[in-house]
RNA sequence: CGGGGUGUAGCGCAGUUGGUAGCGCGCAGCGUUCGGGUCGCUGAGGCCGUGGGUUCAAGUCCCACCACCCCGACCA
């Protein structure tokens, strides 16, 4: 009793979602507060879906025939003042190193929050002619930004992350390798995270501190926040201009011409998305394609002679399902099967199968679904494929829910008044017409805390007229508190 | 950097009018149980955030500092 007490006191993801996402965070070991604030240390549970996430992102980054190469973490400072936009947009937050083997360095180091600028310095040495482009490549690092406010995996002030970066010999094609980035990431999280997404372009305001036009996917989260789920950029010729990196080539036609650029990342904030969207009272919940472990079985047994059958028939059911699923054992003896129901549910694990002495006599197993509950009972001798349709329906039925709640959390309005009940009350998505001016931008800001958080591709159909001041309205945005 | 709050065992917390520290969880050992967090016994673990002051005596009162959390401004 008491320890039902003691259990019942967890934070509900209703009631208080942070409180809740940072015990999920704690208790499914995903990661812990490192001693430097505002540091974290990811956890094997917790790098292994990054894990995942970078096996799987990374196929789609190479299918764009962008290949890995790794740039150095340091950054002379010098190189961030070349294009004014960009350092103005990251001083606040930078790390900077001064001192470098006792002595004061001549000029300070910046620990990159981005790697544009070290990148295209060397870019601009390897770009010379039409025939070196395009030029795409991509690294996997760490980066550091130097946030006030924290929180695990939204908000750290180093996170790993991928940075695809590109040099083209026109703005089409810059054009379309941000699309194209936009669309593996949009694929990527609808279809294998289960993360619905809302995509397009981010207003001036809101884009990309150096670019021409910044493009995301925005997912919401279960307090009706927005979440930039990943971003790709087209950055025109301001990076590649004389006076910034000068990545020029000679055309064609003879003539000298600057590269157009784009750049691309998805980072280990993402994990925070997956956890708060699919998460439920009793822990996360991971969708099969990105679980480090998809099937946990649990051996059920009283007598030591039970023990030894259900062990060994746990074993024969490891054996012929280890080939297509990541799966495991569960044969720990000093915890009961119900302490071990709770532990693999708080780690979100996709599907559990139960064996007792009553599945093995009439050669069966229990299957048990983390995302419904569901339980079923199944011949030992379907079990491949009936685990593989599970599997995927699992994965749907996650989408599904989670598209339904974006569904039913976004509203169209049309005046001030509904834009306001939008974010204040109903604590969701507006979508919502306005002039195009930052001036009413602003002051949406001001008033609501609500941000453009992006300007959809397919424009919704509802009369353009700023909800602000009532002016023609230019075009139609997604509104949303953000995180 | 402004406003508010909290620092006592690994974690969550009690600690009365000042008298030198306790509970729950967790942890270790033994037994018991095992189809939804089994139960019992035993045990380990504290510079009471730091420094100073008042007092015979400070977790408790006073002062200063430090750290962390929440709310704002800034942000993938």
């Amino acid at each position: 009793m008491q320890k039902e007490n003691n259990m019942s006191r967890r934070n509900t993801k209703e009631k208080d979602l942070s409180a809740w996402y940072l015990e999920v965070v704690q208790a499914a070991q995903l990661a812990d507060y490192a001693p430097v604030k505002g540091c974290m240390v990811i956890r094997p549970n917790g790098y292994a879906i990054w894990e995942n996430i970078v096996r799987l992102f990374d196929l789609k980054i190479k299918a764009m025939n962008t290949r890995n190469a790794y740039f150095p973490l340091f950054i002379p400072m010098s190189f961030l003042h070349r294009e004014k936009e960009h350092v103005e947009g990251f001083s606040p937050e930078l790390a900077v190193v001064t001192i470098g083997g006792g002595q004061k360095l001549e000029e300070p180091l910046v620990v990159r929050p981005t790697s544009e600028t070290i990148m295209y310095s060397m870019f601009s040495k390897w770009v010379h002619s039409w025939r070196d482009l395009p030029l795409k490549v991509n690294q996997w690092c760490n980066v550091i930004r130097w946030e006030k406010r924290t929180f695990p995996f939204l908000r750290t002030l180093e996170f790993l992350w991928q940075e695809g970066h590109t040099a083209h010999a026109t703005l089409e094609e810059a054009d379309k390798q941000t699309m194209d980035a936009l669309k593996a990431y949009t694929d990527f999280i609808q279809n294998t995270l289960a993360i619905p997404v809302i995509t397009g372009k981010k207003t001036d305001s809101q884009k990309f501190a150096g670019a021409l036009y910044t493009t995301s996917c925005e997912a919401m989260m279960p307090d009706g926040k927005a979440l930039q789920a990943a971003t790709s950029h087209n950055l025109g010729q301001n990076f590649s201009k004389a006076e910034a990196f000068n990545i020029s080539f000679q055309n064609k036609d003879k003539s000298i011409d600057y590269a157009w650029q784009t750049s691309w990342g998805l980072s280990t904030r993402i994990i925070g998305a997956l956890i708060m969207v699919h998460g439920d009272e009793a822990g996360l919940i991971l969708p099969p394609k990105i679980a480090p472990i998809q099937v946990v079985i649990v051996p059920i047994y009283k007598t030591n002679e039970e023990k030894e059958s259900v062990l060994k028939a746990c074993n024969n059911l490891f054996l012929n399902l280890k080939d297509q699923f990541s799966v495991t054992v569960d044969d720990r003896d000093d915890v009961t099967p119900g302490f071990k129901f709770h532990d693999w549910e708080m780690q979100g694990i996709p599907v559990r199968l139960e064996i007792g002495p009553a599945e093995i006599r009439d050669d069966q197993v229990k299957i048990v679904r983390r995302d419904n509950g569901q339980k079923e009972v199944i011949a030992n001798k379907q079990l491949p494929a009936q685990l593989r349709i599970l599997m995927e329906q699992i994965q749907k039925s996650l989408f599904a829910r989670a598209s339904q709640y974006l569904h039913d959390r976004t509203f169209e309005v049309k005046t001030y008044d509904e834009f306001k009940e939008v974010i204040e009350v109903k604590k969701g998505f507006a979508i919502a017409s306005w002039c195009g001016q930052t001036a009413c931008e602003d002051s949406i800001k001001e008033a609501t805390k609500a941000t453009a958080r992006v300007v959809p591709f397919n424009q919704p159909k509802i009369q353009k007229k700023c909800v602000v001041c009532g002016k023609s309205g230019q075009s139609t945005a997604v509104w949303a508190r953000a995180y």
